[in-house]
Order: C-alpha cells, then sequence, then structure tokens
DNA sequence: ACGTTATGAATGAATG
DNA sequence: CATTCATTCATAACGT
C-alpha cells in the first residue's frame, strides 16, 4: 500500500476547467514525479492507440489481399478509416516547410540518441539518402534537424539544473 | 491546494514490473479516481503510438508503391494524412499551458510597449522573477510571450498595409 | 454544448 | 554554435 501526497502545483487558477494532469511528490522514501490522469483522459489515450491499431491491421488486410489476387479492379475500399478521431485535420495541405515523418523521426532519434554528436558531411548524406526512402527529404534538413535537436536539447538541461531545491513549487512539467 | 490521497489497489505486487497505473482517491469534497503513471510509463504510451504510426507509414508507404506498380483502376486511396496530426512531437498529453494572469499581462505588455524589443536572456530572467509574485510562471513563458507578441504585432502591420495575407490560421490548398 | 478566436508552445529554417 | 524568425499546431478563453 503506497501512499502519494498529492499537491497540486500552481493555483494560479481559479476555475481550471479540466486541467488535470498535475505533478505529484511521493512522500515515501524519495520524491517521484508522476502524472495524474482522469479516466477520461486515460480513455482518449487508449482510444488513439485503438485507432492506430485499427488502421495498421486494416493495411496489413488490405496489402495481404493485393499481394494475393493482382487481379482485383474492385477492392472495396472498406477500410476507410475514419480521420476524425486522431487527425482531427486530415489536410492535404502542401507545406513548404519541411516535416519528418514519424518513420523519419524514429530514425533520427535513434541516431541523435548514440551520440555520435556530430554529423559529418558524409554521415549527413547517408543519412538523408536513407530516409529519403521514407519520404521527401533533403541534405539540409537533416543537418538543421541534427543542430536544432542538440541546441534544444542543450537549452533543456541548463534550464532544469538552474535551480532544483525541492521546494514543492518548482517542478513543472519538463519541456 | 488539493490533496489527494493514493492507495495503490491491489498491492498483491512487490516489484511492479510496469502494471502501476493505480485508482486514486481525491479526499477533498468527493471522491474522484485518477490514475497516476510515471513519466517512463507516460514515455512508453508515448512510444507505442509512435511505432503505430511509424507502421502504418510504413504500410502506406507498401501500398503506395503496390498500387503504383499494377495499376489498379480507382483504389487511388488517398491514404494521406498529415504527419502533424495527433503528436506533433510525439506530444500526447494534455498538455497544460500557461496562461497569464491579468497581472502578469499588464506588466508584459507595458514592457513591450517601452520598445525595448529585444528581451535578453538576462532581462528574461529578471521579469519572469518580478511575474512569479503574481502567479505561476516561468522563463520559458516570458521568452514564448515575447518573441509571439512581437511576431504577431508584426504580422499586423504587414496585414493591414498591403494585400491582406491569409490569416495565421489558415489552411491552404494543395499544389 | 459547440464552434471561433486568441494565443502559448513546438519546430524548421535563417541569420550572426 | 547561438539566436532569432516564421509557420503551424493545439488549446484556453469566449461567444453563441
Amino acid at each position: 500500500m503506497t501512499k502519494i501526497m498529492i499537491t497540486e502545483l500552481e493555483g494560479h487558477q481559479e476555475n481550471k476547467t479540466q486541467k488535470d494532469i498535475v505533478n505529484v511528490h511521493v512522500n515515501n522514501g524519495g520524491v517521484m514525479y508522476v502524472k495524474v490522469m482522469t479516466d477520461e483522459q486515460l480513455e482518449t489515450l487508449r482510444n488513439q492507440i485503438a485507432v492506430y491499431a485499427s488502421i495498421c491491421e486494416q493495411l496489413v488486410e488490405m496489402h495481404k489481399s493485393l499481394t494475393a489476387q493482382q487481379d482485383l479492379t474492385g477492392i472495396s475500399l472498406s477500410l476507410y478509416f475514419s480521420p476524425y478521431t486522431c487527425f482531427h485535420g486530415h489536410k492535404i495541405t502542401a507545406r513548404q516547410r519541411w516535416t519528418p515523418t514519424a518513420v523519419q523521426l524514429q530514425i533520427l532519434e535513434r541516431i541523435f540518441d548514440q551520440g555520435t554528436g556530430t554529423p559529418s558531411k558524409q554521415k549527413i548524406k547517408e543519412i538523408a539518402s536513407e530516409l529519403s526512402l521514407h519520404g521527401q527529404i533533403s541534405e539540409t534538413n537533416v543537418y538543421n534537424w541534427f543542430q536544432n535537436r542538440r541546441a534544444r536539447s542543450k537549452r533543456k538541461q541548463l534550464g532544469s539544473s538552474s535551480n532544483n531545491a525541492e521546494s514543492e513549487q518548482e517542478s513543472r512539467v519538463a519541456e
């Protein structure tokens, strides 16, 4: 039976409608930060994941049938996923600025985490080449990404190390 | 200051591997059940969703190449969904966002109007420090505020003068 | 309750 | 690199 004392931070707002992910002190032993969420929020998360699961399944099915029979001219597109759930704005916009796809991001993060800090020119070329398999990308994009990523992770470091006394006041949700 | 007593349900597990979303009693007023999760767990959820996103994209790619090869008439699945969608930067949480109090806003506006445009790092610190007397605030908040304030006041200028650019929140038609 | 607007925050790119 | 700018997403606030 673990008891946790939750003290709501920043009481500067009277009518907090449903801001309810708060930081939490665990007072048994150390100090541990956890999130608190309502059933509703958790439900939302579950739904989001469920939607993905559903989409994935449908796509897999689709792919299977496609590869199985080649002559299916009328594949019923019953596999519409209703985009309103998770993808609230399925705009068909042509963005002018590059946005990494999920796959690309994953790869980039992985490389970044390997700590091989400096991405040499050669390296950049390679990465860009690999990433181009998963979507439009240029070497400049890769370069910028690493620049920004490093800078921002650094900034985060400094910011958090400022004054971490145990005062319950601090400890805003990490950015 | 709301105090919440968390008692872990079914304490039949010592080494809580990662089943540790527990129910919670709120003892102020009514009884409210919420879940508690560590950052780590939240991260896990995020990753799960990210993985789904990744898989989905890959599947879409697969499908695209398949349909491309085989000239399947009428099967143009526009499976495109914006990568921005739900987890812009893998953020899932209902992020709580800072909202300046009236007093804070007043002060900020005043400083902004003084035209001392660039708020240096040091300045930011001071301002944040002062504003913290009037409510929860972080240096990042201050930084962002000035950033946004400047950008938007500038945009307004431009918009009113010559051709009216689209408002900030438009959605542009695809290519 | 629900759609709109205002605005805090995230981030790709540019600039020094 | 360090900062700044520009654009866009996401949501608090607000009107209906």
